[in-house]
DNA sequence: AATAAACTAGGAAATATTCCCGCTCGACAT
DNA sequence: ATGTCGAGCGGGAATATTTCCTAGTTTATT
């Protein structure tokens, strides 16, 4: 594959670091100063500083914390990838939420890690990076991925019942307010769990809020 | 000036790593590994499962993120604390949450460290930890908040199975981690919405999320 | 015309919840 | 010492919910 025109003659990538975490950051930073293949150019904590030095430095490698403060991490994503074509993106999230992992894709980030993965996934990443390829490590098998905005997952039905839910009425009552079974209401229930691969109370209503179909934090 | 009865005659500490974001753990133990005055003796991403191995290894530094899943993370100081009198606990938080720091003096931690220190600081903290002395990191302006009247409302039994239930577990599998049966866990549960008065799951999980039971929602 | 998917429920079995009850234990006051 | 109180544990029984099955109708798409 002869697309390493982010690699400079010498071999040594540019790499630089968006990730709030300093403690984090700092000790990325490190392993990266063990490895002579990658030389850290710069790293920053907020997400608008580093995308206007990304701008000025235009490192080959892009190591994104998604839950960054300052800016969203996927537009900052997408506004790079669209800005300089050569740069690889590896995107870091502490979460493990369905969504963003698509999002990210869409975005077309080049590799994709969670923070709960071990450190020898975060090396065996950039040894893929520096080998010019992309690095997605998967907590699913991958499914054909059409763009989910989660809720496009569901059926108009479903997404009423999901609200309804989330503003804490019972199986119940939603049945009662739709004016159809409680059974039925239990069996759309079960498809939302399924659909969403969230099979528990709080996984839901956090995808609900998520989702803007009930407030953030009441009271 | 003489409490180093931790210390063992090589000088060296043993050191045990609670943090769930597995990156972060294996980074610090890296640390560790460099400094010869530290031995890591284990290390967990659960509350629970790192509680249990602290009774058993009883070692002599624990690092705690207090973010962690399974058990609140000031419980799990407070209880070792009170176990193994001569444990010294180095509190991490990922975010600058208002009350936590005075939880965790509360609770009788011996440092405290925000995420968002820089490395140096880390093992600053760890050479004040090898001296015997404490380290406490001043951390930015403490606005009071509301929540803690809140959580007060419930017994210490009734806040470990709300912060399970709101991280996604279902009564049996609470019941399971904590040693009881799963009707205890159903009466806890009951005995919680009553005094929370949140009869349903989603404001139980929003109230969870209030007081910093868990994440808030990302992204 | 045929296929698919949404929407609707019923039956049956498994689970969960609620509201009782009683038990133990430690703290604390009389 | 004795009594009381609340936390924590859990059994029993009634009720509610969930899950997994099936299967009907409607609507949209090809």
């Amino acid at each position: 594959m002869g697309n390493k025109q982010s690699l400079d003659g010498a071999g040594v990538f540019r790499v630089y670091l968006i990730e709030d975490h300093t403690l984090f950051r700092e000790m990325v930073a490190m392993q990266l100063k063990d490895n002579p293949t990658f030389q850290l150019v710069g790293q920053s904590g907020d997400g608008l500083e580093g995308l206007e030095q990304c701008r000025a430095l235009r490192p080959d490698i892009l190591v994104l914390d998604i839950q960054v403060p300052g800016m969203l991490g996927t537009q900052i994503a997408k506004t790079l990838i669209n800005e300089i074509p050569s740069l690889r993106i590896l995107a870091l999230t502490s979460c493990t939420q369905n969504s963003t992992y698509d999002d990210l894709l869409a975005a077309g980030v080049h590799g994709y890690l969670p923070k709960d993965a071990p450190l020898s996934v975060l090396l065996e990443a950039f040894r893929e990076f520096s080998h010019g390829n992309t690095f997605y490590f998967s907590r699913r098998a991958t499914q054909p991925t059409h763009h989910d905005t989660t809720l496009s997952l569901l059926s108009e039905r479903e997404v009423s019942v999901l609200k309804l839910f989330a503003e804490g009425h019972s199986t119940k009552i939603i049945a009662d307010k739709l004016g159809i079974c409680s059974k039925t209401c239990s069996n759309h229930m079960t498809h939302i769990k399924d659909k969403l691969r969230a099979h528990d109370a709080s996984a839901l209503v956090r995808l609900a809020m998520r989702c803007g179909l009930v407030d953030e934090v009441k009271e």
